[in-house]
DNA sequence: TGTACATCAGTGAACGCGCGTTCACTGATGTAC
DNA sequence: TGTACATCAGTGAACGCGCGTTCACTGATGTAC
């Protein structure tokens, strides 16, 4: 993506092969999700033998790491890009939910079902914290008004080392994980498609679950 | 599991072996994920050959379809019984949290990523409609506040034929959505161990969570 | 109670399939003099 | 500018594997007289 301008023709070719593998890769985890990609298939799709993709990556697990890394990558830069742009936290939460409709499975590919056995790859977690910050930034608005100190506000003092380089008091932290989980609720049911057949559009429950956010501090 | 007491010791041998080979499953499932469950594999694990399971199960599709069939009337069961125990929505809540975390991969397997394609059995549409029914009850109590009307409720009143048999006003309605969502999101990042390294305790946030719906009406 | 028959659980061989992955090789592309 | 060499993308054959599923068959269990 971020070619150096020192990029020889064979690399630029091998980059832009990568990429184009990636392309196929995800549309066929669209297709038919994510445990159902093969690297063969991907080559029969791209008009090439099977052990030509090798030449690429080192093989299908490497694939899918590098995917679920692209998909954090790509969350975070949109989160970034947002507010950056002077979103506030409702805008970071529509820039969430548009992320998650473009593509369901990619969502699904960081926040869905684990596979048992199955860890991320280490750097995914440093891209997890840079959205942790940004949500967190936007959860700390000077404007806020106070939250009553709860159980849970008692206990997140005690237990705030996942965001020990953020000076967001507790109140802040209590007010991020509430936002993440309720809007995590209603996109993952609703890409799931579990409000399908309900009749009520699942955007209007989404925005309600804002204004009761931006409403009641806690 | 409801003998009528007319069985025949062969019947009730084959519903026994039917429901070994369902634990199997769900012990493999419980170690791999539903999408490496493997007729053979289950056949190897009980001793027996692999052909053998088709006396009870037409292939792995019928077997999958009764597993969630399972999880679906599980979890109905479960809500149900708290409810003519007496619970409230709290106690409701609680109940589904140890039956989440009894068995995550179970919770997964109906709340978890859509495999794109498939689609579960039509009777679990009517035991989806139990749950509701019990947790729509469950929202109705008569000392509850009356909540604010919004944009949602309003647009919930013109839109609720998913609980046109239920008499719960649009309030109630929103209030089901949100104590359904909230709790899936806290629930479902806990499962996948999003909350793992964080250092707080999920339960906490959880109760938090429903504190903030009983003192909040919307 | 005993015999003749039907039912049915489980076996083993076999089918075709697609998977990930390795290997030796061909042919084109780029590099060094 | 032209030749000699190195690099590297892609091929085709082959490996072993486990999958779902079918089929004809054996042997035990239950049923009818």
């Amino acid at each position: 993506m971020a070619g150096t301008g020192t990029e020889t023709p064979r690399e630029r070719y091998r980059t832009q092969v990568r990429a184009e593998i990636k392309e196929h890769a995800w549309e066929q985890i669209a297709a038919a999700g994510a445990s159902a990609l093969s690297l063969n298939a991907i080559a029969k799709q791209m008009g090439v033998s099977g052990p030509a993709l090798y030449r690429y990556f080192a093989g299908r697990d490497e694939l899918i790491t590098e995917l679920v890394r692209d998909a954090y990558r790509s969350l975070a830069d949109t989160l970034r890009t947002a507010s950056a742009a002077g979103a506030d936290l409702a805008g970071l939460a529509h820039a969430l939910r548009d992320w998650a409709l473009a593509d369901p499975q990619r969502y699904f590919l960081i926040y869905g079902t684990p596979i048992p056995g199955y860890h991320a790859p280490e750097d995914t977690t440093a891209i997890s914290a840079e959205i942790m910050t940004t949500l967190l930034d936007a959860c700390t608005t000077p404007g806020a008004p106070p939250s009553p100190a709860t159980p849970f506000t008692a206990h997140l003092a005690e237990h705030r080392e996942w965001a020990a380089g953020h000076p967001a008091p507790p109140e802040a932290l209590h007010r991020f994980l509430a936002f993440w989980t309720r809007l995590h609720g209603v996109l993952s049911l609703e890409l799931a498609g579990h409000f399908a057949t309900m009749g009520f559009d699942p955007a209007l429950l989404f925005t309600a679950e804002l204004d009761d956010l931006r409403a009641h501090g806690s």
